[in-house]
DNA sequence: CTGGATGCAAAAAGTTTGCACGCGC
DNA sequence: GCGCGTGCAAACTTTTTGCATCCAG
């Protein structure tokens, strides 16, 4: 896992050094704090955090420096049921199950599901190339 | 299609009632309108069906009536990619395929999935409420 | 008549943008 | 030094709320 985030915070470097952009403290510590985490997190969030660390950032460096992690392709911005954006370390891929009372989020994945999909999308004449699933129940504690 | 469409917007006028609340002119129109199309809209494209039949109809009418129509289990808020609310009529369940390219939006549905997504909550320790499953990629036309 | 419903405008909430200054390269 | 990046504030977009008035029951 400290791997891994070493991986992609090099391969955030590297996105930005071939794209011509600049290597700033603020995006090294947004990138580095977000990596390292697991879970979904709203700009807001990243923001409070990530100020502790580098108390003079701004609100809008926050959402640059995420949409730069998009298009580097190493996170991925979702809207589970608010308007609301949360962003995901996007490393394996698995779908979520969502408890509708307490909001704690179960990761999983499951092979079976996903070649059913491939076939619906076939027989609708699509290419399928992303999908999204989203499980909402109540978890152990609630029910 | 039709009869559908009254048995629903009947439904809905008993919602009212029972709740003890006043079945105005604006809800009708919203409601009849709605309940009888098809597909996923804002609330802004809403208010602009709306308002021509209803011309004085206000935007937080819209709004609060589509929160009415959800709350009577007649239809269904979602979020797509983007953070804008999409409002959906809800009778037979389905699911969603949609065309990254120009948008297009195809419904189906699929029990196999189904069954596997009941199980795999269940092996997370969840009780399966609903889900939401959506598949991206390229159509027909776009591919 | 009376309390809920409406339309308007203002406020919120979330996100993006313009701009002058600052700092990587 | 040049030009991208930053912080701030203002703008924007979508949705909610406060309030005076209106109208359904």
């Amino acid at each position: 896992m400290a791997i891994d985030e070493t991986v992609r915070l090099d391969s955030f470097r590297d996105f930005i050094r071939e794209h011509g952009l600049k290597n700033t403290h603020q995006r090294e510590e947004i990138a580095r704090w977000f990596l390292g985490v697991n879970g979904h997190f709203s700009a807001e969030q990243i923001f409070a955090q990530v100020r502790e660390i580098e108390p003079g950032i701004g609100f809008s460096t926050v959402y640059r420096t995420m949409r730069l992690l998009c298009e580097a392709g190493l996170v991925q911005e979702r809207h589970f049921d608010k308007g609301e954006a949360l962003y995901e370390n996007l490393s394996a891929h698995h779908d979520h199950c969502i408890c509708t009372e307490c909001g704690r989020i179960e990761e999983f994945e499951n092979d079976q599901i996903e070649s059913l999909q491939e076939a619906a999308a076939e027989r609708l004449g699509f290419s399928l190339v992303s999908h999204r699933l989203e499980l909402y129940g109540l978890c152990r504690n609630c029910r």
